[in-house]
DNA sequence: GTGATTGGCACCTAGGTGGAAACG
DNA sequence: GACGTTTCCACCTAGGTGCCAATC
């Protein structure tokens, strides 16, 4: 069941709302949860899921989230632990990220999750892409917003049901801070499995050991060309490290 | 201009349409154009794409595209010429696609060209994608329908401005028989640069003539272990042509 | 045997990862 | 200097090509 933020007004009783991966998101929550920003736009990992029940399977419906400053505090990762270093950045006027499926029926939203892998964060404050502008180091929640309408135009700010799932907060970062955050991704995120360790000692690391720091391993196209040095290249000896 | 079918009764004499990438569509025409059906799906090259004039910016609007078949014959590539082999196959209940941005706005269908990129066709008369089912040997006729219409449901037949344009006309090929038509697709469809010749003799042919005809080609990894066949395989003798 | 179809594959496009070094 | 940000890149996922051999 949703462990809605208390503070929102529900219009609608009927819709129950359940985060659907729950249990990655508090894997993450339990170690202090950071998603990276960058100036392009970056997507959320884990990605923000879930399942709803009690609309009106003819009525339409708009999906959106967006990020709200969860304090008034700027913070620093100190001594492997997050701290308080000052007052918050202003907040740039929140963006709302529309759900791509939106303006859709209820039954459509009801019938699989719904999934906002799309959503992408920056810290750029002139984007023009769209995405949702945070500040770096600090704290934000995220919210589901579903209104009954036909279209953007018609929507009712009234009429707007919000939740929101405490353990999907998070730090906006530039790089990541804690490590063990970094290796969660790692382990979950498909995009990352390059960074895996795939417990026969070929790790990425184990490769960028052996090379050397200029080299650009470009794949190796079929050559016949006497000349092409690409297998000279990989047998380079490796550099002392730093 | 829009080089309409005659037999489609326009409702609305407003709307004006173009068919975008006619240049590229009339090289296909020229020779015979074919298209790919596969179990899966296969999409259109070239895409049908067109730009839209005379909506109502404020009225919303459903896109929808079909294939019609364009004669009742069956036809077989015999000395390099198209000639009919018989009667038709039956024609499946045509599926309509509906372009994914339906429904919207006459001001977002008229702002840029519209793509219907995304579009399969399919030979499987069981498909369960939504995907357009054809007879292979057969030609179709693409058409495009404009709808005013709020969603789905409340679309009226006899509201659909129906438009074709001849020279998008194909025929349903499992394999290509032409290979002009084959070229072409190489020439210009993004996805098949890998067999394009790239001018300076290393064509994607070449390659394959070095090829043992059992050889899988993987992509070198980065192999310290000296019983890595890799470059071996590359060294064996051109296989005689059948 | 002939002709049409299928499935696997190398090779692409397109774009999402964290690492590392450079930058501010 | 310390620390936050940016950029580039190898390495992935995801999926669209025609070719080829096998199959029907």
């Amino acid at each position: 069941m949703a462990s809605a933020a208390g503070r929102e007004q529900n219009r609608d009783k009927n819709i129950k709302i359940n985060l659907e991966n729950k249990e990655l998101w508090q894997k993450f929550h339990a170690i202090g949860t950071e998603m990276i920003i960058t100036k392009s736009g970056r997507r959320m990992f884990p990605t923000f899921k879930c399942s709803l029940e009690g609309l009106d399977p003819h009525a339409k419906y708009i999906l959106l989230m967006d990020l709200v400053p969860l304090d008034d505090c700027r913070y620093k990762y100190h001594n492997s632990e997050w701290v308080v270093t000052g007052k918050a950045e202003p907040h740039m006027p929140g963006r709302l990220y529309i759900h791509p499926d939106s303006p859709a029926s209820g039954s459509h939203w009801m019938k699989q999750p719904v999934s906002f892998h799309k959503l992408k964060l920056t810290n750029n404050n002139l984007d023009q892409n769209g995405h949702i502008i945070l500040n770096s180091m600090h704290k934000y929640q995220p919210r589901i917003h579903v209104v009954q309408a036909n279209d953007i135009f018609t929507m009712r700010w009234n009429s707007f049901n919000t939740y929101a799932f405490e353990e999907t907060h998070f730090i906006a970062v530039t790089a990541y801070q804690n490590e063990q955050i970094t290796q969660l991704k790692i382990d979950h995120n498909p995009f990352a499995k390059g960074f895996r360790d795939n417990g026969m000692g070929r790790s990425r690391v184990d490769v960028l050991h052996c090379r050397d720091h200029r080299l650009h391993m470009k794949r190796p196209s079929i050559s016949m060309d006497p000349s092409d040095k690409t297998s000279h290249d990989l047998s380079g000896t490796a550099p002392t490290s730093k």
